[in-house]
RNA sequence: GGAGUGAUGGCCGAGUAGGUCGAAGGCGCUCGCCUGCUAAGCGAGUAUACGUCUUAAAAACGUAUCGAGGGUUCGAAUCCCUCUCACUCCGCCA
C-alpha cells in the first residue's frame, strides 16, 4: 500500500500534458513524468495479478478449512497453494520496489505553481504588489544594525562567535529585552485580534513531520540532524504546527485551522557562505512568530491575502516601512503554489530585506502529511490546504527597527506599540560608558 | 538507566490449544419509525487506503489494514523475532 503524494498520480494519468507544462514553469522534464507513468503502469498490472492470486489463496483455504473439517483430503489444495504463496512472494517483492521508485519520483518532484503565478527567470523578476510607509529620512549616516547594537551594548557577536562559532549571536541586557518583547507583541497581536491559538512546540521534529511539510527528501541538507538518531532541529514552526494534526480526519466545523507558534528555528546555511555575514540577517538560529492555516480547499487563496494581511499588521504597527512583492515562478519555492513576500527597508543598505514569506501551498504539504477533512458527514475525506507565513521573523525585525529608528546620538526609538513590552522604556539609550 | 504490564474500529471492550474475524457486545453518531415536548423505545446504517470497472463519480467487485516491520503456515488479531509508544515500580534528574 501507498501513502499519500504530494501531487495526485490519478491526476497525472489523467492529464500527462498539463502536468508537464505547468511543472515547465518550475523547470521540471517533461520525461519524468513520462517515467512516472510507466513505473505506474507496471505497477498496476503487477498489482492486479498479485490481488487475484490473493484472492484465489483466500478462496482455497477457506475450501482446505472446510475440507479438513469434513475430514477430506486437501493436500493437493495445499502443495498448490505453496507454489501461489512463492509466486505472491516474488511478486510483492518486484511491487514493492516498483512502489519506491514512484514514490521516490512523486516526493521529488515540486508543487505545481498556480496559474496567477507571474512568469519570471529570478528574483529580479518578482513585481512589487504595493509598499507602506515613508523612508526614514536621516540627517547623518545611517549605521547598519550591527554597528547600532554593539554601540549600544545590546549584541555580541563577538563572544557568541567565541561560545559557539560564526552566524550565531548573544543578545544581552535591552537587545535581550527587545527580543522577547517582539515575540511577545507578536503572540499578541496574532491571538488577540487575528483569532489565532498560540502554540508553543519542540524544536526538534523527526523525520515523519519533515517529510510532511516537504522538507524532507530533498532538502535535508538545509537542516541540523541531530547525530544518530532520526531527529532534526526546525527550520521552522511550521513543521510541527503543520503536522499537528497529521493523519487525522478534521470535521469541516474545525476550519480553518489557525496557529500561531513561536519557536527557535534553525538553518545549515550551506550554500550561502559569504552572504550576509554580518549582523542579524543570516543565522543558524533565529527567533520566529510562525502562523500556519489548514483551511478548505475552496477558502484557501482568499486565505493567503488574509494570512499577508495579518503579517503586514505586525509591521505597521510597528511603523516600519515595508513593500509586498509576488514571487515569481523562477524564484518560487519547491513546495510553493503562490507566495508572497513582505520586504522590510533597511536604510544602511538602502535595500528592503524579506521579512516575511507567505505561501499557498494548497494540497502539497496535506498529501504528504495526509491531512484530511470530512467536507460532511456522508462524503470521504479530503485534503484540506495547508498555508503559513512568518509573522514576523523577530531578528530581522530587531534588526528593521534598530535602522530605521536610530538616532544621530547612536540611541534608537522604541516604536509606540512596544513600549508596554519595554517596560515604559521609550529609547535604548548608548550607556555612559559603552562596554563592549 | 533497571524491572514489569500493555497496545484491537470515533470511544469502551470481547476474542490467544491458528481456519468463513473487518473483527462479538456496548456507547456514540446518521437516517427512519414511534411518543403532547424532552427522555426512553423500535428498525436500519455507521472505517481507511489502493486496484479493477466507469467519460468522471457513485455503486459493484477485489486486495490490504487488529501499534509498526519482518518470519512460520495452505491459512495469523491469535505463534516467533525486531522496533515504537503508553502505563506502573525503582534509580537519576531541570
Amino acid at each position: 500500500m501507498r501513502g499519500a503524494h504530494m501531487l495526485d498520480i490519478r491526476a497525472i494519468r489523467q492529464q500527462p500534458d498539463e502536468f508537464k507544462r505547468k511543472l515547465g514553469r518550475k523547470k521540471v522534464h517533461p520525461a519524468i513524468i513520462d517515467e512516472l507513468l510507466t513505473a505506474d503502469e507496471a505497477w498496476r498490472a503487477n498489482l492486479a495479478e498479485t490481488e487475484r492470486l490473493k484472492n484465489l489463496r483466500n478462496t482455497t483455504s477457506e475450501a482446505i478449512a472446510r475440507k479438513k473439517k469434513n475430514g477430506e483430503d486437501a493436500t493437493d489444495d495445499i502443495a498448490q497453494m505453496k507454489e501461489v504463496g512463492n509466486r505472491i512472494k516474488e511478486l510483492d517483492d518486484i511491487i514493492r520496489q516498483q512502489d519506491e521508485r514512484i514514490r521516490e519520483i512523486l516526493l521529488s518532484l515540486p508543487n505545481v505553481p498556480h496559474d496567477s503565478v507571474p512568469e519570471g527567470a529570478s528574483e529580479d523578476d518578482n513585481p512589487v504588489i504595493r509598499t507602506w510607509g515613508e523612508l526614514p529620512k536621516f540627517n547623518f549616516e545611517p549605521k547598519p544594525h550591527w554597528e547600532v547594537a554593539e554601540n549600544l551594548g545590546i549584541l555580541d557577536i563577538e563572544r557568541a562567535v567565541k561560545i559557539t562559532g560564526s552566524r550565531f549571536v548573544l543578545y544581552k541586557g535591552l537587545g535581550a529585552r527587545l527580543e522577547r518583547a517582539l515575540a511577545a507583541f507578536m503572540l499578541d497581536l496574532h491571538t488577540d485580534k487575528h483569532g489565532y491559538t498560540e502554540m508553543f512546540p519542540a524544536f526538534i521534529a523527526n523525520e515523519e513531520s519533515l517529510v510532511g511539510t516537504g522538507n524532507l527528501p530533498k532538502f535535508g541538507d538545509e537542516m541540523f540532524k541531530l547525530e544518530g538518531l532520526p531527529y532534526y532541529l526546525i527550520p521552522t514552526a511550521e513543521v510541527p504546527l503543520t503536522n499537528y494534526y497529521r493523519d487525522e480526519i478534521l470535521s469541516v466545523d474545525q476550519l480553518p485551522t489557525k496557529f500561531a507558534g513561536y519557536s527557535s528555528c534553525f538553518r545549515s546555511e550551506a550554500g550561502s557562505a559569504g552572504k550576509d555575514t554580518r549582523g542579524l540577517i543570516r543565522l543558524h538560529q533565529f527567533q520566529k512568530v510562525e502562523l500556519v492555516l489548514l483551511v478548505h480547499p475552496d477558502k484557501s487563496y482568499e486565505m493567503l491575502e488574509q494570512l499577508t494581511r495579518d503579517c503586514a499588521d505586525v509591521l505597521e504597527a510597528l511603523e516600519l516601512p515595508y513593500r509586498q512583492i509576488e514571487i515569481c515562478t523562477g524564484d518560487l519555492g519547491s513546495k510553493d503554489a503562490k507566495k508572497y513576500d513582505l520586504e522590510v527597508w533597511i536604510p544602511a543598505s538602502n535595500t528592503y530585506r524579506e521579512i516575511s514569506s507567505c505561501t499557498n501551498f494548497e494540497e502539497f504539504q496535506a498529501r504528504r502529511a495526509n491531512l484530511r477533512f470530512r467536507p460532511d458527514e456522508s462524503s470521504k475525506p479530503e485534503f484540506v490546504h495547508t498555508l503559513n507565513g512568518s509573522g514576523l521573523a523577530v531578528g530581522r525585525t530587531v534588526a528593521a527597527i534598530l535602522e530605521n529608528n536610530q538616532q544621530a546620538d547612536g540611541s534608537v526609538r522604541i516604536p509606540k506599540a512596544l513600549v508596554p513590552y519595554m517596560g515604559g522604556i521609550e529609547a535604548i539609550q548608548a550607556p555612559a560608558s559603552v562596554k563592549a
